[in-house]
DNA sequence: CGGGCGTTTGAAGGATGTCAATGATAGTGG
DNA sequence: CCACTATCATTGACATCCTTCAAACGCCCG
């Protein structure tokens, strides 16, 4: 007679939503356990501060449920948003004591914590970890220079309609259970007006005006503040200035990548 | 008696400029061996391409003198660079077959190069070396964050004079056997007008401009369209919109930092 | 000397930021 | 349930920064 297969504990991770998408499921079992074992979940409001600018960062993480803003702040307050963090992201910056951008809750969050220094000595010990850690950042720079790309030579309407496009292919990638007909048709911006300025390089204002814009021009139609229609994506393709397969490139569309914050 | 220390052959690495800022000098003895196994001195002409955007690129490797630029080109034809590469910096996209940018030599060039599979297959077995590459690749990550804020945020006076801050802490930094006095006044910028627009988001007629105000200000003097001194750092400095102390941050004028490209 | 390239300078128009006011929405307390 | 407030989004008028187009200038090299 065989034995019965021992009792399984769940733990935490094994109803993590996120965990085929992060790179926790990128190394081997065993290492997921001890990864398991130094985590802790958090939730923040909206608003709150993850990691400061200035302060020592002493843990990092991956984003299970909203929004991450990483940002950095002038001395006269100008701000800009260098990266929007999605459920699955990684954020924090490992082997530095402080990363030079702030990380906060664009919406409430639920994050899966590390304390840096514990991930730390466990990179060390796995370089299984560590590659997987080095593909995120790769990944990760391709994104930071193709948005280099539209705050340096785009327009306004071009940086908005990008930023449609790449927020509908993410969308797509995030729910795929979404009937596609919806999905195919429909953007839901998850941020305020004030975050999409801050992250394309101009203000509410401008956002504004360009959104209204293209409404009346029937390339997209107006739902809600937060919720657009596409109504003709060929044109909106055009709008945004780049050929349509090269629209968030390897990174922003189809893989969760990773922040230094 | 003692048996005579064995016969050392000079290879091209021992006389390497920038070993020691590399990242073969931040690997083991024997590793760097067999970097040097697989590397390939080659020159390139300012002007011409190392990587084009599209291509798959076959090789990576390290600069030993002058200058790549590595950039972006919309379909009409605007071009942005993402990044400048001086000596010690390495280019290549390693585990991507094709890198979305371009690099392409500003200056002529001196390069180290590596076959791109043979370099990661040195990468999968050693991964100290991965290691190192990965930190180079999160300093990146940090540079190009920088320069998100710059492209974002700051306006095109504040670019320029930032850019000059930046090239003068670098420029500090690779030639510390310069006189220092004639250090602290000088700036020298390497690339074309340009370049320098492409690199700054803007035009050569603004970058012109610009420079010619802040000179009749009396901030920095014009020696040569490619040699300036400054004549008032603080004033420089408030230019730029800038704390001091955080000018290039971490990345761009204390590290050799690298490309992928 | 002349052609070509890179840089500078000038004039004019357009895109975008700024300031101010209005409109919409949600949450709060009476 | 309804004002009331606070916050966010929109709209308008205006100023300005920056690009664009054009031409002149300087310089290197054939």
């Amino acid at each position: 007679m065989k034995a019965l297969p021992p009792v399984r504990i769940l733990s935490a991770c094994d109803r993590c939503e996120v965990r085929r998408k992060s790179i926790c499921n990128a190394v081997k079992p065993v290492l997921q356990k001890e990864i398991s074992r130094i985590s802790r979940v958090r939730t923040f409001e909206a608003g709150n501060t993850i990691l400061a600018e200035a302060e020592d960062s002493v843990f990092l993480g991956i984003v299970m449920s909203g929004i991450l803003r990483v940002q950095r702040t002038m001395a006269d307050g100008r701000q800009q948003i260098v990266g929007l963090l999605l459920p699955a992201d990684f954020f924090g910056r490992v082997f530095e004591r402080t990363s030079g951008v702030a990380v906060e809750a664009a919406t409430d969050v639920t994050l899966c914590c590390f304390e840096r220094h514990a991930f730390e000595r466990l990179l060390s010990r796995s370089p299984e970890l560590e590659h997987q850690m080095f593909l995120a950042v790769l990944r990760e720079l391709d994104a930071a220079r193709d948005w280099m790309l539209l705050l340096g030579s785009q327009t306004i309407p071009e940086r908005v309609a990008s930023f449609f496009l790449i927020l509908h292919r993410r969308t797509t990638v995030i729910e795929p259970d979404m009937p596609s007909r919806k999905r195919r048709l429909s953007v839901h911006v998850p941020i305020s007006r004030h975050d999409m300025a801050a992250y394309l390089g101009t203000t509410v204002e401008t956002i504004s005006r360009v959104i209204q814009d293209m409404s009346r021009r029937g390339i997209i139609e107006i739902h809600s503040p937060q919720h657009f229609g596409i109504l003709d994506e060929k044109r909106l393709v055009r709008c945004s200035g780049r050929e349509e397969l090269s629209i968030g490139h390897r990174c922003l569309a189809d893989e969760p990548h990773m922040a230094v914050g």
